[in-house]
DNA sequence: TTTTTATTTGCATATTTGTGCAAATGTGTA
DNA sequence: TACACATTTGCACAAATATGCAAATAAAAA
């Protein structure tokens, strides 16, 4: 495995593993329809530039997505691809060998 | 969801989310056998010191198991609970999710 | 015994990271 | 226009983190 795999894995499992980053994306996932982030504040009992912040991370990693409307940044999680990911670690974990793709 | 709960579940992200670390679960991944701390340091170009310490964060978090041989710490991977705690994680972020309403 | 090997720990340090506040930016509303 | 609201950004700072080196510890080998 080339180390820029590792490092891609690592950053993405790195971006989830802060507590108030994780608590947004809970958040998220108990949503029905996507949010903005002042509703996502909800969850932290932190400033709305930290969690504006935060926000930015998960994106970057491609945890969620977000489209603008109006003056508001609406945010989606990007469910599949972080349980694809997270799922393709533990088959590797578990049996050494990567989920066979379809 | 508590809050413990959620700082538990980031404790063991970030525990993988680093490099280093995460090159060492993945060395120790493709052991049949269990490994000592200096076979494991092949794997990262760091001091041997810095490989006790992060070894010593995956064992905190149960990601790692070490048993004592003599003057070596024979190490292993949990891959149930590690496996079973990231598919856990990617259960809920996948389906967790308000059923819709007709 | 002394020496070698494996590992941990103390210390110092550079870097990263999470945070709050205030200001700036962008955008809808009165 | 002026104001309110949502979000980002600049700045400062404290805390956490990763690291290397040297010393300490532990145990096998000589």
């Amino acid at each position: 495995m080339q180390n820029q795999d590792v490092q891609k894995i690592a950053d993405l499992l790195k971006a989830l593993g802060e507590f108030n980053r994780l608590s947004l994306v809970y958040q998220l996932c108990q949503c029905q329809t996507p949010q903005n982030a002042m509703c996502l504040c909800s969850c932290c009992s932190v400033d709305a530039s930290v969690v504006s912040r935060h926000l930015k991370v998960l994106k970057q990693e491609g945890i969620i997505e977000l489209e603008k409307s109006g003056r508001e940044r609406i945010y989606s999680l990007n469910r599949e691809y972080v349980a694809n990911s997270l799922r393709e670690l533990a088959d590797l974990i578990e049996h050494n060998q990567p989920v066979e793709k379809p």
